[in-house]
DNA sequence: GATGAATGAGAGTTCATTCAT
DNA sequence: AATGAATGAACTCTCATTCAT
């Protein structure tokens, strides 16, 4: 029963979570550089919306992605803490970025790409993701469960790339990463407790 | 009286190998998306002539890369002719694309592209390499030395992805590979009761 | 309990004033079509308030400038009574109003412009000052100084027209009018004692 | 009877002229930063024709203007030669250019602007035409018909200056410039010998 | 066959102006 | 009264593609 106290106020936020679900939208269906108007009309805004929200494109891509990047992050000592071993960890860890990256097809090219417009994209991905990657690879690495010398940031964008075309019939992002966990692997005389 | 008939033929060719040399050179510069007229100009030669020769894009990059393609193709026999084990010959033959891929820094970011301009070269790759790649997966499943069950065409579309962004900074593609090639192979004698 | 109601006069009020200070701050640097959210935000105040207070450009240019005006106004009787001369207080007059147009970079450009906008504004500008100009010019020509038949608006026109550009290097406002008035001036048997 | 031998070449021409016809006439309507847009459908061709054949606004305003710049500037030595005093050819050749600038409504507006893209414009005009200035200046000087002293430039663009406004009802700009000239004349002990 | 001028759709971006709070 | 978010028209510029010569 209650009115919400201040009305355009809502209604800014309420615009700038609709801009991010259209733009989120767009990034799947036309990659990252989508028409800043077709974003708008799936928004049910205008261009001068865009604008005065997210000035460039860079924040427009980081902030439609920022929720998900940091619950990754989030994920990362979580699951060291709950999982049985640290290669279990890590393999859990990579899934969840694998599920976040295929969910949201698009945003892997988007990674990708060089132009300048991404290049902070991806600079706010590594930034984040990186860490906890070598996180999880070093907690592996000392239990003795993975060859050691492996980067994180290779890894990453690695994992990522393989994401890119996920959905295309014939194509099983699951399967290659799975051949990357398994190739991580220290080999020696495994489990054969 | 009439002109030498060859002549224009020469002509004709020559020119299609200046536009083919100078789609490649401008493909390394600006990717495959290269405005056409760029090319046109490196060739030497109006934007008509290049619509003549290759109506469409694809056209134009599947002939730029059709060499490259057809000597891997040819590789795989070759190679598992004359190398040590199947296994061997998989990853010496995964290692000859993942180097032309690398080199021709864009093809592997055009080939994961799912615009209309690019599904036949896509198509084109696949037709030529996957079954090549099969036979070589075949060879080393039948004799012990990997995993069964790995489909061809994943593989091919995983190589291709890791080969993206090859020469980025602290990204290493050989890496990701020799990964994936790791994980592939039967862990020897493990788990054997 | 009501709010003491000159308070919201006395807001309104120090607005206008912060408005045609920032007005004025924005018209020299950007010329008289800077951006409204410019001034806006020189002034500390929405663009909603400039339009409440200057519904259109032309009002907030005319208030603007609307103080210098009157003072030019004014000057004109004063110099008349308190001159040599009614030549000398014509040129003296023309010299005040030069310096103001010269110090107000952008507003000679402005009166030129035929833009809707600015119609009034060239209207307030020649209904306040062509009679001032008109009766210092009636004046010298009943004292046989200068030739007769020159005309006010004319000469306004054109004197406002020789600041545009004021301050460019090369160009010296001040000797274009001094050739003005010279060109004034009753050539027969002068000063040859 | 004889077909012109080059169609593509001639209409490329006849486009270019259009072009500077129709950007002539929307400068005198809009002033000379009339949208491209506008121009093109006057000409009645793409705007990408526009960009062809004037790649920066201002090479379409030099162009525009160009032809009677250049008879200016040949117009001096000629009066200078067929006047009867030097004093006369400065005179004839002001009107020359008064009358050019008063055609070409809006062409004073244009040199008048402090944008980038007109720098160059009112640097051609003034490369041209002062140096011709400068020379009838110095023959009435020498001659001794004139103040000594006057420099080029300020004339040149004061002149200019007083054509801004042409055709504003109540303004007369011939009448201003006269003034001008007249005030530049020698007055001492004139002609009553 | 080759040329390159012309076309025009389409993308980015700015900013005056309105209006709900 | 003041605010400033939203709108969308307007403008610039690029480039794929066509087609007359």
């Amino acid at each position: 029963m209650t009115e919400p106290p201040r009305k355009r106020r809502a209604d800014a936020k309420r615009n700038e979570e609709a801009l991010l679900d259209a733009a989120a939208a767009a990034f799947v269906e036309s990659g990252v550089d989508a028409p800043v108007r077709d974003i708008a009309a799936r928004a049910g805004v205008g261009v001068g919306t865009i604008y005065r929200h997210f000035p460039t494109r860079a924040d427009l891509i980081v902030a439609v992605y920022r929720h998900q990047v940091e619950s990754c992050v989030a994920a990362g000592p979580a699951l060291l803490r709950d999982s049985p071993s640290p290669h279990a960890a890590l393999a859990a860890w990579i899934d969840q970025f694998v599920d976040f990256l295929v969910t949201k097809h698009g945003l892997a090219e988007a990674m990708r790409s060089d132009q300048a417009a991404f290049q902070s994209l991806h600079a706010y991905f590594l930034e984040r993701l990186v860490p906890v990657c070598a996180g999880l690879l070093h907690a592996a690495e000392q239990a003795g469960e993975i060859k050691p010398g492996m980067d994180a940031l290779t890894l990453m964008h690695g994992i990522g790339n393989l994401c890119i075309g996920a959905g295309t019939p014939g194509y099983d992002t699951h399967r290659m990463v799975g051949l990357v966990i398994a190739g991580l692997t220290r080999e020696t005389a495994p489990r054969q407790h």
